[in-house]
This record gives structure tokens, C-alpha cells and sequence, in this order.
DNA sequence: ACAAACATACCGACCGGTCGGTATAGTGGC
DNA sequence: GCCACTATACCGACCGGTCGGTATGTTTGT
């Protein structure tokens, strides 16, 4: 049979698959997302998805893992780093992205990571372990820039840079899930700036 | 047959679909629902089920109006009934619920309605629909309440009760949503504190 | 050098099972 | 007797997953 196969590449066949899978479960969640269809996405076939990943969940945790977490690193950690301002750095980057994500409309599908944390976290506790440590490392970094902010004077000395932490992570849950609920620019940008608002006055 | 002769009661067997379907899709998702095990759960049949609901979305609708709506009404709306000191109703009414949730570990599934929102807001526009009312009214019957605090001169005179109130409900999604997901029932308790802090600061 | 032998990458038909939904028969209350 | 109500058997579609098989490297013996 004169079959035109495309050309073998292993590790670009399995970032098709890995990509389409992220796509598929954006769009539809873990459990509503098919199979059948990320293959398709992918321009594969289940040979070829059953040979890179062992299975649906093993999947899951790879778009986890490969895919959404350096996804939060870029966005939420990597601008904390020896920032000496944190407050402005987690205002720029509400600002930054509420902004890109309106414009891009992904808005309307809500954080990557928030949907899946809030699809699988009740039902499978190796999902859950493993965006649990992501949203941890968040978390921690966002207490400990606001700590280094307090030794540098940059933030009121009496805040609790565990609460603070706590809420800032939370209120990005609940902003982007309000932009996805809603699929209101507008009324998304309104609770952004209520944010900026909220850790103008923590400032020292 | 021997059959075990349940006495007949429409509205009954109704409202026992009703709340098997709102456990079922609080713990499982509307998607991830199942109405073989709703009907088992009910102690009915499938036919009941079809005979009270045109469909599983019908359904969905009506636990959204039947169920969720009035929870939310008791929980959030009425505490800002002709409250003088809004700030005070809200801060109680996070503290409150915070703590009932965390006893009777109902936390760790979340908010119902959150649920409901992020998992249907983007493949069912009915269902978004239905939700988004939900949380319109929520949203203007905080910022009615702040703006009443104002004109009291038990709120601050210079905040915009619209971004404020963007924000308590984002908070609220995104405090459930922390709870859910960390199934941490201090850290819950953390961001819920971090709220109630802030509001603090809005007080006149 | 070259082919046999093996490992990897991929294909697509097919599996059992569950899904939401339907058709129809039986049953109790006005 | 009628009809709202409930039960049961059943449907096609689709699910995640499996399997036999094939095409494409890579290694190895001579």
C-alpha cells in the first residue's frame, strides 16, 4: 500500500498530541474532553497518543506538568523574582494579563489551571497533589517577595505576608472566573483594579 | 410482583429527583453527572425522571433556579437587607459560612454555583445565562448596600461600590475555589481573613 | 558492506461499557 | 374510566482503551 505516512518524529508527534490535549481540555474540561478528538486535533490517531502517554490521565498530568505549569512560572512567578517593588510587580501583572487575555478572548475559557483545579481536585487526588504543589510554589512566592518588600521598605510592616498571599492567589482564581462566567471585559478589568486597588494599601 | 408500594406524591418524588440531581452535580460536575445514578440515589426510575424533566439540561435549569438560586438568596442577598453597616454584614457573612463549611466539610466540593459556572459558562449558554443573573443580582445588591453605607457614613466616602463589589463576589468564587482545591481548611480560612481585612479598610 | 534481528513509532478497526434518551406497559388516585 | 405517574426494557452514540499489524529506524554478527 502506497501509504504517504508523514515523516517519523517522535518527540514533535508527541507535542501535538500534548498541545491538542491542552486545547481540548481548555475548552472542555478533563472529563468532557474526548480523546477521539485531540488525535483528531493533532492530525494523529490513538496508535499514536496510547504510545506517548499511557493513558487519558497520564495526559492530563503531562499538559499539567508540561504545559500549564512553566505556563504559571512565565506569568506569576518569574516577574517576583528579585523584584524589589512586589506590589507593583503583582499590580503590572494583574494589569498585564487581565489585558492580553481580554484581547486575546481567552478570557471566556478562564485559567488553565483553575479550571482543571476545580474539575479534578474532588474527584482524582493525583490531579489534585499535583496542581496543589503549583499553586504552593505561587503561594510562596508571592509571601516571600512580600516579605523581602517588608525588609526593604517597600511594604507596610504590619501585613501578613502568608494572608496577603493567600488572597492574591485566590482573587486571580475568582477574577478570571468571573471573566469566564461573565464574559464581561469589563466588569474582568473592574475586579482587576479592585485588586491593584486592595495592595496599593499595603504600601509602607 | 410485590411490589414495596410507595404511596403516590408527585411533588415529592420531584423534589427527591431534584436534590439527587443538585448532590449528584455538586459532587461530579453537570457533565460528569449521571442521571442513572440521580435517579438510583432518588429511590426512582428513569421514567419518573423524564416524566418531571424534559432532559438533563432541563433538569440542570432547574436545579440552578429551584435550588442554587434560593441557597444563594438565604446566604448572601438577605444578610444585606437593610443592613446599616454593610461592611459588617459581609465580613460576617464570610466569616460565617467559611466556618460551616469547613465543619461540615462540604468545602472541599466548593461552591454549587461556582461549580455550575465555571464548568457550563463556556459550552451552554443557558446555562450562563441562568447563572450570570445569579450573580448580577448578587453583585448589585453589594454594591446597592455599599453605596447605602455612603449615604450612612458607615463606608468610606471616596471607594466605587461597583469595583468593590466585582471584587467580594471574585473573592468569594476564589476562596471557595482555595478550598476546594488545597481541601486546606486553615488556608481557607487565611484568605477569608485577608477579605475581611480589606473590607476593614473601607470602613468610614 | 550488508543483511538479519530487534526496537520504536504509528495505524485504525474493534472492544466492553456507559451515556442520555425513548417506547411502552402497568398502576394508583380522582 | 381516565390519565397522571412510575417502571422496565431497550436504543444508538460515544467513551476510553486494546490489539494485531505495519512501516521505519538502529544495532549487531559476520
Amino acid at each position: 500500500m502506497a501509504q504517504d505516512r508523514l515523516p517519523r518524529d517522535p518527540d514533535a508527534t508527541r507535542q501535538r498530541i500534548l498541545h491538542a490535549a491542552f486545547a481540548e481540555f481548555y475548552r472542555n474540561g478533563y472529563q468532557g474532553g474526548s480523546l477521539n478528538r485531540i488525535v483528531q486535533e493533532a492530525g494523529g490517531t490513538k496508535g499514536a497518543l496510547f504510545h506517548h502517554f499511557a493513558g487519558k490521565e497520564p495526559l492530563g498530568h503531562a499538559v499539567v506538568d508540561e504545559i500549564i505549569g512553566p505556563l504559571l512560572v512565565q506569568r506569576w512567578l518569574a516577574p517576583l523574582d528579585g523584584a524589589d517593588d512586589p506590589i507593583s510587580a503583582i499590580q503590572q501583572a494583574f494589569r498585564r494579563f487581565i489585558g492580553e487575555d481580554i484581547a486575546s478572548g481567552h478570557f471566556t475559557l478562564g485559567c488553565p489551571l483553575n479550571n482543571l483545579a476545580q474539575e479534578m481536585s474532588p474527584l482524582d487526588d493525583a490531579f489534585r497533589t499535583r496542581i496543589e504543589g503549583l499553586y504552593r510554589r505561587w503561594r510562596e512566592a508571592v509571601a516571600a517577595a512580600l516579605a523581602a518588600g517588608m525588609e526593604r521598605g517597600t511594604v507596610r510592616p504590619n501585613v501578613a505576608p502568608d494572608e496577603v498571599a493567600a488572597l492574591v492567589v485566590a482573587a486571580q482564581m475568582g477574577i478570571w472566573g468571573t471573566g469566564k462566567q461573565s464574559q464581561d471585559a469589563a466588569l474582568m478589568g473592574q475586579a482587576g483594579e479592585a485588586v491593584c486597588h486592595w495592595l496599593e494599601s499595603l504600601r509602607a
